[in-house]
DNA sequence: GCATATTTTCGACCGACGGTCAAGTATTTT
DNA sequence: AAAATACTTGACCGTCGGTCGAAAATATGC
C-alpha cells in the first residue's frame, strides 16, 4: 500500500494552519511535518501558494460535498430554506469556536494572501451551488430573481466580504444594523419575499 | 532647505508601483530610487507594509481632499449626483487608462496583500465622505436610510469589491447584469428611487 | 533474476528579501 | 567648542521559497 504522499502534505498543512501562527507555516515546517522532504513537497506541488490554495479549496469542496450528500437531496425542505443551510455552514465554518476548524483560523490571522485565497475559493466553489438553489427557488415561485447566476455571485461575494469582521467596526448596533441591511440587500438580489433573510440578524 | 526624505520615499514608492512589476518594489529599490541608503528608509518607516499603506491611504486622501475641493462645495449639486462623482472619480482611479496612475496598477498585478490594503484604505477613507452625502441626501429627502452609517459602509464595500474583477467572469453580458443588480443593491442600501443609480451600468 | 529505465526522495544549497546595527556624519544645544 | 542629539549608511543577518544533482526505490523488458 503506497501512502499518498499529497495526502500527508495536505494534512501537515491542515494542522500547522490549525495550530500555528502564520509565520510559522513555512514549507519547510509542512515538509517536517508531513514527514518527508522538502524537495518531495515541490515534487508534488509547484508552490507553497498552490499548496495553501489547494488546502482551502479541498475545504469548501467538502463542506459543498456534504450540503449535497446530507441536505440537497431532502425533498421536504425548500430551495430558500436549503440556502440558509448552506450559509450555516459556511458561516460555522468560517466562525465556529471549534478549534480545529481551519478556515475559522485563516479567516482570524490578518494575512492578507490567506484571505483572498478564500474569498477567490468562496466564490468559485459556493456560487454554482447557490445559483443551483435559485433555479430551484425559482421552480417554486419563491424567487423571482431573472439573473440567478450573477444574483449567486453577488450573494455570495455580498455574505463573504462580511464575514472578514477585521475590517469593520464591532459596535453591536452597528453590526445588527449591517445585518439587516445586508438581508435586504439579499431580498433584492433574489427578487424575494421581504423577510426571507431575517435569519442572517436574528440570533437564535 | 531640508529636503524632505519622507516624501522622497513616497515619490520613489509611487514611481516604483507605475513603473515596475510587483517583485521588483523591493525596500532596496525604493531606497535606490529615493537616493538614499536602506537604513534611513527604515528609519522613517518602521516596515515596508508601513510605507505602501501610507502609500495607498494617500492617494485615497488626495481624491477625498479634490472631492471635498471641487465638487462637495458646489451647492447646485444634489446629493446623489456628488455621490455619483465621488463614485466616478475612485473608479476612474481604479481603472483609468493613464499608465501613471498608482491604483490601477496595484489593482491590476495578483499581488493579494496590496489588494487588501486597498480594499481596507476604500472602507476607512471613502466610506465616512459616502455617510456625509448620505446625511445630505436624507436632508433633501432622496435618500430615505435610517442607517447612514452602515448604509455607507456596506455600499463602499460592494463597489469596491465588485471593481475587482480578477476573481469574475468577464463575460460582457454578465458584467452588464452584474452592475445592473448592484445598483439595486445601492438603491436597497440608500432606500433612494429607483434608477438612482442606473448610470453605473449604462455607459457613455 | 538481472539490467536498464523511470519515478520518487532528499537535504544541502542558492538567491532574494525584509530588517538590523555599529559606526559614522551632520546638526542642534548649552 | 564641546556635548548631545538627529540623521545616514551599507555591510551584514536570518529566513524563506525554491532548485538541483545525486541517491534510493520502483517498474519494465528480456
Amino acid at each position: 500500500m503506497k501512502t499518498d504522499k499529497k495526502e500527508l502534505i495536505f494534512k501537515a498543512t491542515e494542522e500547522l494552519i490549525s495550530e500555528a501562527a502564520y509565520n510559522d507555516i513555512t514549507v519547510d515546517a509542512i515538509a517536517k511535518k508531513a514527514g518527508i522532504g522538502k524537495g518531495s513537497v515541490y515534487y508534488y506541488f509547484k508552490s507553497k501558494d498552490e499548496i495553501i490554495y489547494a488546502v482551502v479549496e479541498r475545504s469548501y469542496r467538502r463542506a459543498v460535498r456534504d450540503f449535497f450528500e446530507n441536505i440537497h437531496k431532502r425533498p421536504e425542505i425548500s430551495a430558500l430554506e436549503k440556502m440558509k443551510l448552506l450559509f450555516y455552514s459556511i458561516i460555522k465554518q468560517d466562525y465556529s469556536n471549534n478549534e480545529k476548524n481551519m478556515l475559522h483560523k485563516l479567516n482570524l490571522h490578518e494575512d492578507p494572501d490567506i484571505h483572498h485565497k478564500i474569498n477567490v475559493a468562496a466564490i468559485q466553489e459556493i456560487a454554482p451551488v447557490v445559483e443551483q438553489l435559485m433555479y430551484e427557488g425559482i421552480a417554486e415561485g419563491t424567487i423571482h430573481s431573472q439573473t440567478p447566476k450573477e444574483s449567486a455571485e453577488v450573494i455570495v461575494a455580498v455574505l463573504t466580504y462580511f464575514l472578514d469582521r477585521s475590517m469593520y467596526s464591532e459596535d453591536p448596533q452597528v453590526m445588527l444594523n449591517r445585518m439587516k441591511l445586508i438581508s435586504e440587500v439579499m431580498e433584492t438580489c433574489l427578487k424575494a419575499e421581504k423577510g426571507s433573510f431575517d435569519y442572517l440578524y436574528k440570533l437564535n
